[in-house]
DNA sequence: TGGTGTCACTAAACCGGTTTAGACCCGCGC
DNA sequence: GCGCGGGTCTAAACCGGTTTAGTGACACCA
């Protein structure tokens, strides 16, 4: 049974289509590339002996000899737990993917996991030579992975600028002004006493939305009245949540989280603190998770286009490639998404949690 | 600059290391593979050459000769939103990962995308042998990908038993005990009218754990009050709470959800509805998210370990594209995570939404 | 008439491995 | 002393493309 007995004719080779068509391999190679020095009745020829035969590239073959591998790459260094619940790779993914279905390239994943670190692993896909350019996502301060991937050999493409010197294109968003016009909204609203629960700071974004967020309060006139530094994981900003809300009498009237998780969490623990969200206190998110429009209540977010973020990396990683000229990119501004976890200030200065009206 | 004159002596290739140990190239593929048909002494000259000369293997060329890939494949056919929170496929990957570092495998993951369908999607990676086998994830009824991975003359595994001959092992983990738990649980706790929220139909785990939660109600003599459908997104979950609530007397007083996301999106609307969770509604999750953990209430959740999950799969994947014996595995079963979202069941029959005790 | 250049095309090398066919040498048994 | 078998090794084919060097025909020009 297992032998079929698939007499399914191996596909064709290209030396089979040079027969068929009465001319030598190279030509066909030529024809079939679209390269000068082919007569056009010829082309047209080994053109539809390559389609009688249903002829396609070897990629393997064609891989060994133009030293290309046509796959992108890319690292995840991130813990397993913290991206989980992290929407923004799926819709990047997504975005990537939707380039590739017509340019003929894949998505290498790689993982740097327990007793394969994060550095071992770039330096295994160069090795192997997987992949012609890879993705640099989630930029650190001064991170070294672009002086590793620039002497591997590797393309690339950076999701935001990095902070220092990178022969490499990137591809930004400005999150600082859906930071700003969170902060704003929530000055709109009256807040003047307004906390962030930051990334960490070794996290180019993460580090960016902070400062875009006391600039913003400075800007505003309201005091920023404490960063806190998290992980981006739920149980950090729920812990970040229960510093601020410990703060008593001068804690924040509003807390602006720099992604969605995180505030989820600490809606969670702003409810069971005995706080009415967003009576008693708003709160803002990042990302537009999707349970956030579900939530009660549901939160106030920043929305980036993740999925247009990934399509115009792939192209510019491509283009990399190619050796055309890359230029920056610039995506539009996220915008804010208010919804229900953001309201007026309460009139008096909150005293104790559970004090009462 | 760009220009580093890089006489980084282009790595040796297995010529170079035959010359260096004045023997043929056949007699050095022969050693570096250990093989028989090299003398000891021979073997440790090449051996030694190669480290001397830094040799490592060219994938492509080897790729070539013996026509395998060293990758796998996995496909995610659901939509970019469902995938987004659902935490499952980063385990899972970080899983597959794991394995990986050690078996100088890689993972191509590719996504179906508009205008590229499934179907299409797993025959590109066969037409250009990216890879040597693929994870099927996601079972369905009648699941036809099964067919045309065979046909594609792919490997595979099987994430659970499918309903259709196949002729893949598969690695499955019994969630109908993990419903069971919930059920009995909530039994315990003197439910009596509990409903389920299901995954779609079309997909067996979805079925699986609908069927389960029904035999585990009648088995337990209780009522299953209702089993609503959904596609498992968040929106779809806040859409059957909203049903089930709107029963009013008949309403259930316990809620099974067939993943977290939904369950966190029912425990949005039953709040909203001006239910307390878990005095008047009990609910329970699946897949024990990091967020469940720190919502106020925390959920009650099946939890399994899909990182050993996609360690199996991975290993299982590996032995059978080395035709080795793969037989079916079972994974422990999962285990029910008790948090605050399940009390004991109201006393009297719930009456309307705001039926004060 | 012969030299030069262009065009269309072939033959063969090449990418870097694996694998097969066969050569050579050795010891053993008869 | 010869045939045979086994172990070690070489040469070359092979995987399926790309790319280079070179050939022959022909037109053009002096």
């Amino acid at each position: 049974m297992s032998e079929d007995a698939e007499q399914a004719a191996a596909r064709p080779t290209i030396t089979d289509v040079a027969r068929h068509a009465g001319v030598s391999k190279g030509l066909v190679s030529f024809a079939l590339n679209g390269r000068p020095g082919v007569s056009a009745e010829t082309r047209a020829r080994i053109l539809a002996s390559a389609e009688a035969l249903g002829w396609t590239p070897s990629l393997r073959a064609r891989s060994l000899s133009v030293d290309r591998s046509y796959a992108l790459g890319l690292v995840i260094g991130r813990s397993v737990d913290v991206i989980a619940a992290d929407p923004f790779f799926h819709a990047f993914i997504a975005g990537v993917e939707s380039e590739f279905s017509t340019a003929g390239q894949v998505l290498v994943l790689a993982q740097a996991t327990p007793g394969r670190e994060e550095a071992a692993t770039y330096r295994g896909l160069a090795a192997d030579k997987r992949v012609d350019g890879v993705f640099l996502t989630d930029l650190r301060a001064g991170d070294d992975r672009i002086a590793l991937v620039q002497e591997l050999g590797l393309a690339a493409v950076t999701l935001g600028r990095p902070d220092v010197p990178s022969p490499f294109p990137s591809v930004s968003v400005d999150d600082g002004s859906g930071i700003r016009a969170a902060v704003e909204h929530l000055v709109a609203l009256g807040h003047r006493r307004i906390a962030h629960v930051a990334g960490p700071s070794s996290m180019l974004h993460g580090r960016r939305r902070a400062d875009a967020f006391v600039a913003a309060a400075i800007a505003n006139g309201v005091e920023p009245v404490a960063v806190v530094e998290t992980d981006f994981s739920a149980i950090d900003g729920a812990r970040a949540t229960r510093e601020l809300i410990a703060l008593g009498a001068d804690r924040p009237t509003a807390i602006v989280y720099s992604n969605d998780l995180m505030a989820l969490a600490g809606l969670g623990v702003a409810q069971r603190a005995g706080l009415r969200v967003p009576q008693d206190l708003s709160i803002t998110g990042f990302d537009n998770t999707e349970l956030g429009e579900h939530t009660f209540p549901s939160i106030t977010t920043v929305a980036t286009d993740a999925t247009d973020w990934g399509a115009r990396s792939a192209r510019l990683l491509l283009a990399a490639i190619a050796k055309q000229p890359a230029e920056n990119i610039d995506l539009p501004e996220p915008r804010l998404v208010v919804r229900e976890s953001t309201a007026t200030a309460p009139n008096a200065h909150p005293r104790g949690i559970d004090a009462a009206p």
